[in-house]
DNA sequence: ATGCCTGCAAATGATTTGCAATGTA
DNA sequence: TACATTGCAAATCATTTGCAGGCAT
C-alpha cells in the first residue's frame, strides 16, 4: 500500500487529511511490523513537538475502526499495521527481533485432528514467532 | 489436579498456606476455564469483604511465576487457570461462551508448509475458538 | 521469633474523555 | 463557514509498590 492509497482511503471515509495524518501513513506504510502506540507517538514527535499521546491513541482507533489498520494483542500489549492486502485466509511468521511480520498460506485448519465433532468452530489463531534471516545473520555476528 | 496438592506446591515452593490462598486454590482448581484477576477478586470478596486488589494480583503474579498458575493474554485482558496437567505439547479448543477450555494434541507444525528454510522457528500458537457441545445446545434453546 | 502476607494508600502506566482553539474541506 | 482534529488537562482503568501490622511456620 501506498501513502497515496492510504491517505485516499481515509479521505473516502470522511476523515481529514491533516498533516500529522500523512506522517502517520508514512510511517506505516514503511514499516514492516507491528508498531505500538509509543512507538508511533515517538516517530511523530520528532516532527511534532507538540504532539500529545492522546491524538496518536484517536487517530490509532479511528484508524482500526475504519478497517485501515489492523490490530493485534501481542503479550506485551496493542500493536498496529496497516491491514494485510493478501485478500486470502492467511496467519503469519513473526520475527523476534525485529516484529516484521511475513505472511505464510498455511492453514492449520485445513489438516486439523482431535476437535470433537460436537464444537462448533468460529475462529483461530495460528502464529510463528521466531527470527528471520536478517536477524538470524546479525546474531551470528554479534555472539 | 486437587486442593490438595496446590497447597502443597505452593508450599514445597516456599508459600506459606493462609487461608485466603486456599480460597484461591479452591477457585482454581474448581474453574474450568480462564479467570481474570477481576474474576478472582469478585470471588474472593464473598468470604473476604476486606479483601484487596493488589493482595489478589500479587498472589497471581507470584503463582505465575512459580508455574503453578498459567497466564494466557485473551484481547480482552490477562486471565489465568491453573497450569494444564498435560505435559505432552498440546494446544486448546476455547470456548467462547463459557470460557472453559479443552486440550487437543494436534500441533499445526506436524504438517506446516511455507515457512521460509532460512526462518528460525522459535514458538507458536494455534488456538481454536469456538463453541462447545454445551453451549451450543443452550444456544438452540435461546434461540 | 522470624519473615512472609495482607490491607491501605499512593504511585505508575496505559488509555480515554471534555473542552476550547485550530486547521481542513 | 462548518465541523473534524488537535493539545491540554484531567479522568479512568489496570497493575505495582512502600509501609506497618498480622499471621504462618
Amino acid at each position: 500500500m501506498t501513502v497515496e492509497e492510504m491517505l485516499r482511503d481515509m479521505s473516502v471515509r470522511g476523515l481529514r487529511i491533516t498533516e500529522q495524518r500523512r506522517t502517520l501513513s508514512k510511517l506505516f506504510v514503511d514499516a514492516e511490523g507491528y508498531l505500538t502506540p509509543k512507538d508511533v507517538y515517538e516517530y511523530m514527535n520528532k516532527s511534532y513537538p507538540g504532539l500529545s499521546f492522546d491524538t496518536v491513541y484517536r487517530n490509532l482507533r479511528v484508524l482500526h475502526e475504519l478497517g485501515i489498520l489492523e490490530q493485534f494483542v501481542f503479550e506485551d500489549g496493542i500493536k498496529f499495521r496497516v491491514r494485510c492486502q493478501d485478500d486470502h485466509h492467511h496467519h503469519h511468521l513473526i520475527c523476534l527481533g525485529c516484529d516484521r511480520i511475513e505472511p505464510i498460506r498455511y492453514c492449520p485448519m485445513t489438516g486439523v485432528e482431535g476437535i470433537p465433532d460436537d464444537f462448533e468452530v468460529v475462529r483461530h489463531k495460528f502464529e510463528v514467532f521466531g527470527y528471520c534471516s536478517q536477524c538470524r545473520r546479525e546474531g551470528e555476528s554479534d555472539g
